[in-house]
RNA sequence: GGUUCUGUAGCUCAACUGGAUAGAGCAACGGCCUUCUAAGCCGUAGGUUCCAGGUUCGAGUCCUGGCAGAAUCACCA
């Protein structure tokens, strides 16, 4: 529609003026509430090479469009707009054709060459907070928003399971741990091995403290530190397979897996493979070592590896430590490699937080400094971090929001809201805890996935969590209502051909216009991976809905054919609800 | 210090990428349940869009210079 609004207007500004209009000199815009139509024109681009005034082109136009496209009811020029007035059956029409379409805006997949999307990203020492939540949710979300624009997506997640930080726990658990388990404990695996690694953390600041009593340099603290030392020399003992401290690292971390399982789950989370660092670290250090051979890179008088990338104007950085052992980035140039052997992308994303947008800038250089041409097929989906009302979040100083309790108690408070509401009246206990969790779950999605990724957010605790106004439930509640309103008219067809589309009003009309926006915004979130495009829209929309709602009975009417329009309408709403929720991985329930 | 990002109502966030009178929610105040679900709807109040210049028909949005905050610049990941 906005394509034949535009073309029709290049058309007249050629023939009217003789100006071959530009892509950027056409602009269409959706009229603003206070001013009577549907579309609205700026005209003021036209006006140089015209030499008229604006409202005169807008009166020129105003009136060829009025001739030559049979929805142009009328128009009206204010200042340099040109507001056109669409027939009704324009809207009825849509409607009609649409209101049914479950999969209406969403777009089947038709690409061979996948893109291929990771996100999450744990370590195994550790369980998940509220930034793997942000990551976790922003990872699922783009990847069914892109997935509705018609790409065609994998899922992959890379699990930090090797290093010194994972030997911490492990030696912690092994010296203090007296053969604890998750079945021995009650505790979720993840959850037991983070407390390990909370531990290890406590006992070397002791350890230090008591160094540094006995005269010992703040530099060189973990040098002479003796559980540092163990935990180094455990890391040696892995990299060498030594079979019990492999034993051990297995135990640990399939503990850890069963705990992020259970989260990942209850979040509604899932990949479509995963990859640990333990696999693929070998690979980065392999094709580092080959790139040297074909001086790419240098190797310095310690022996040990770096890229120089003063070409672009940074720094070396370091690809292999002297001892021959591979750094962070080595271990991505490994998995991103191997990424690309496995599903031969068009595209590969990272969901990684900004503090990382220096590491991914380097990644991509080095990958083309070795002559990788799928170095530009990399994109860093960077977004920002959550943050407490006293600041950013340390898992040291213990002010980090644990992802599994933020859930429960997420789910408490839904369930206190939703029994004194009297929601969950008459349900089943099975159905009462599934409304529950749908809407805690939905609550917590959607505050998170309503900010623009790229900016950072802020979490109070005390506050954050709402349940009215801009808010999942809101959302899920309107939802509930319609199919309500649906069950209560005993009608799941209806007659639309008789329809008179002069009983249309306005507030059905405002409704309709959003409706047909969707598909555009389905784009325009996968174009600019962001959930939150998706999620505003879907709160305008309900609120525009809950207007018409709350001033025009849908039942109530002499006229039957109104009655089902105003039905269809609610059906084609809930659609629309469910299907934009499903992006931001939100259900909605039948009621609430 | 260099680089990058951010700065919008008391608070949390929008603003279709340069368009009309900057919008929502929360919090505050006032209304609306004998009528389809009040987790709703309506109204009131709340703004020098950090500051100063510039570009043009037109700037929250673009350019320059400040101010404030964050991230990053590791032989951590």
């Amino acid at each position: 529609m906005e394509k034949k609004i535009l073309d029709t207007v290049k058309k007249a500004v050629k023939e009217l003026y003789a100006i071959e209009a530009t892509e950027k000199q056409l602009l269409l815009q959706k009229t603003l509430p206070d001013y009577e139509g549907d579309f609205t024109v700026v005209v003021f681009p036209f006006a140089k090479s015209a030499k008229k005034s604006p409202v005169e082109i807008g009166e020129d136009l105003g009136k060829y469009l009025k001739k030559n496209m049979d929805e142009v009811a009328d128009y009206n020029v204010i200042k340099g707009f040109l507001n056109l007035v669409f027939r009704n059956e324009v809207w009825t029409q849509f409607l009609s054709t649409n209101y049914n379409d479950e999969n209406y805006g969403i777009n089947e997949s038709q690409e061979q060459k996948p893109v291929v999307i990771e996100f999450s990203s744990p370590n195994t020492n550790k369980p998940l907070h509220l930034g793997h939540v942000r990551n976790n949710l922003l990872g699922e979300s783009v990847a069914r928003v892109m997935k509705a624009a018609g790409r065609n997506v994998k899922k992959v997640n890379l699990v930090n399971d090797r290093g010194i930080h994972i030997c911490k726990s492990m030696l912690a658990w092994q010296k203090w741990g007296e053969e604890e388990t998750p079945e021995s404990t009650g505790l979720k695996g993840d959850q037991l091995v983070g407390k390990y690694y909370v531990l290890f953390d406590q006992k070397l600041k002791e350890e230090k403290e008591t160094l540094r009593q006995q005269g010992v340099a703040e530099d060189n603290l973990d040098e002479a530190s003796e559980l540092m030392k163990q935990a180094r020399e455990m890391l040696r003992k892995w990299e060498n397979r030594d079979e019990k401290v492999l034993e051990l690292w297995k135990k640990m971390n399939n503990w850890v897996y069963e705990g992020f399982d259970e989260t990942y789950e209850r979040m509604g989370i899932s990949f479509d493979k995963v990859y640990h660092e333990s696999e693929t670290y070998l690979i980065g250090k392999q094709m580092v070592l080959e790139a040297l051979k074909r001086n790419q890179l240098e190797k310095a008088e310690d022996g040990s590896v770096w890229a120089d990338l003063s070409e672009f104007d940074l720094d070396k950085k370091l690809l292999l430590r002297k001892d021959g052992t591979s750094v962070y980035m080595t271990q991505d140039l490994g998995t991103a490699k191997l990424r690309y052997e496995d599903f031969d992308p068009s595209n590969m994303l990272y969901v990684v937080g900004n503090e990382q947008d220096y590491h991914f800038g380097v990644l991509k250089l080095v990958l083309k400094k070795m002559n990788y041409e799928w170095a530009d097929r990399i994109e860093h989906v960077s977004y920002g971090m959550v943050e407490l009302p006293d600041g950013k979040m340390k898992s040291r100083e213990g002010t980090v929001v644990d992802a599994d309790d933020l859930m429960d108690e997420m789910y408490h408070t839904a369930k206190a809201m939703t029994e004194e509401l009297g929601k969950i009246d008459g349900l089943s206990n099975a159905e009462a805890e599934n409304l529950v969790n749908m809407i805690s779950q939905g609550a917590l999605k959607y505050f998170i996935l309503k900010v623009d990724p790229k900016k950072n957010m802020l979490f109070n605790p005390e506050k954050s969590i709402n349940f009215t106004g801009n808010t999942g439930p809101f959302i899920q509640y309107t939802h509930a209502r319609i199919k309500s309103l649906l069950r209560r008219s005993g009608k799941s067809s209806f007659d639309l051909d008789a329809y008179n589309p002069e009983d249309l009003i306005l507030p059905e009309k405002d409704v309709i216009k959003k409706l047909a926006a969707y598909p555009a915004v389905v784009k325009e979130a996968a174009k600019e991976m962001s959930p939150a495009i998706v999620a505003n829209y879907t709160f305008e929309l309900v609120k525009l809905y809950n207007q018409f709602y709350q001033d025009v009975p849908v039942l109530k009417n002499d006229n039957q054919l109104v009655i089902d329009f105003r039905l269809a309408m609610s059906v084609f709403v809930a659609n629309v609800v469910r299907s934009s929720m499903a992006i931001l991985g939100i259900e909605v329930p039948e009621q609430m």
